[in-house]
DNA sequence: CCGTCGCGTCAGGGTTGCGTCAAGGACGGC
DNA sequence: GCCGTCCTTGACGCAACCCTGACGCGACGG
């Protein structure tokens, strides 16, 4: 199911969003303020998020900034201001879209609609697969086989997962994959990594104590070589 | 360089978009209809399309279907019609933005902006590789290769590493190279410097003990060298 | 010729960081 | 209310890394 969290101060304008959506088989969350929504987005994780730019506490586009730090959920941003510079400001700064308000219901669903499709990297039947000669990932359908057989993850495994995979080859420093997994407030607990990172290993290194694909470069972060 | 297709039957806005756009260093293809649009992209592969919904020969939401068909390529739908109900089936057939006529320039410039900054795999930068004839440096992945097999280095190596690759050609002072890589207050410790510089020569130098690439310059600093 | 200075090399020891295991606690399903 | 799964947290041993001091060498100048 798609998540989306929404944020703005105007009851009424949440209220309307949360029944639509809701209607339509999204779970949603909501904030009232910035504050709330960076930490929302942290707990929950949502595959989209709505953001009024007039908010009480701090600059709409300090928000999209406090995002962007960490996340590339794709964020749609909804206005009162029609300036194109407003715009221009916001998208820069890493929205995926600006609608104005009064924004029609159907364009705002439709474009959310776009931002999330965009946001799935398959969304046909071809699956994209990342394999090793000890497993294989499956990014599409969140599944990895080894030896034939489906390996269970819990779901902080797989995202630690995903975000080696997907950067793979590449080092990945230990603050990145806290943040990525975890949330923006981490970055010093290296201790939960190097749990995650025995349970990964255990559950798809050939010899979990000599691991050839889930690298660690003491002091940096972790590396996936295929 | 970004390449854009424009897609208008209306030469003054396609004359508009053209050089606005070339002034921003992107490449730029024109297309008067549907069929050509089709074709171009085929073709030309861009990196985004910008597309108005009133073509002469074809539905506009069937241009976007055609380029579905095997393309993610993102389109941004330029249309007159601010109906609501143009905006839903032109964004679900495909279309990751939709903009009315007259619209901003700079709006749109920041629209496609995000369309292409969000197309782009993951941090940004692909590999940007360092090469000498001994061995590779990759900044991104944080790898040395050196004869086909990975060095593995230290953080204080990779840190003085980084420091003089982005320097390459250019004299590093002890100085600068201690506070870069140890802190700001750092400065007259030149002892670890020796004992870096004389690890990363042994790891990749071919004769550590005449250098050719890690070059002291006495009473200076150090200057790496392709 | 000798003293000084800067650099390269080496080896030892303190400290940090990593892997592992196990226990406690939150959450959800039955 | 009970049970299982998952996340968090702490403790411990071990290996790797960083710092440090000592020594030798060559260049330079007195």
């Amino acid at each position: 199911m798609t998540r989306v969290l929404v944020v703005d101060d105007e009851p009424q304008i949440v209220r309307a969003l949360v029944i639509n959506l809701k209607a339509r088989a999204y779970e949603v969350d909501s904030a009232p303020d910035g504050a709330t929504a960076l930490r929302l987005a942290a707990d929950r994780h949502p595959d989209v998020v709505v953001l009024d730019l007039g908010l009480p506490d701090m600059d709409g586009v300090d928000v999209i900034r406090g995002l962007r730090g960490w996340s590339r959920v794709p964020i749609l941003v909804l206005s009162a201001r029609h300036s194109s510079d407003e715009k221009v400001q916001a998208l820069d700064a890493g929205a995926d879209d600006y609608v104005t308000k009064p924004f029609g219901m159907d364009e705002l669903l439709a474009r959310l609609r776009a931002a999330v499709r965009r946001a799935e990297p398959t969304g046909g039947g071809e699956d994209d697969l990342v394999e090793t000669d000890g497993f294989t990932v499956d990014l599409a359908a969140k599944k990895v086989n080894r030896g034939g057989k489906d390996v269970r993850l819990t779901p902080t495994e797989w995202h630690l997962l995903e975000v080696l995979v997907h950067n793979a080859g590449r080092l990945v420093s230990q603050k990145q994959l806290l943040q990525e997994v975890w949330g923006p407030s981490y970055g010093t607990e290296t201790n939960y990594l190097r749990v995650y990172m025995a349970q990964l290993r255990r559950k798809l290194e050939a010899d979990p104590s000599h691991p050839r694909h889930f690298i660690t470069e003491p002091g940096m972060g972790y590396r996936f070589e295929k």
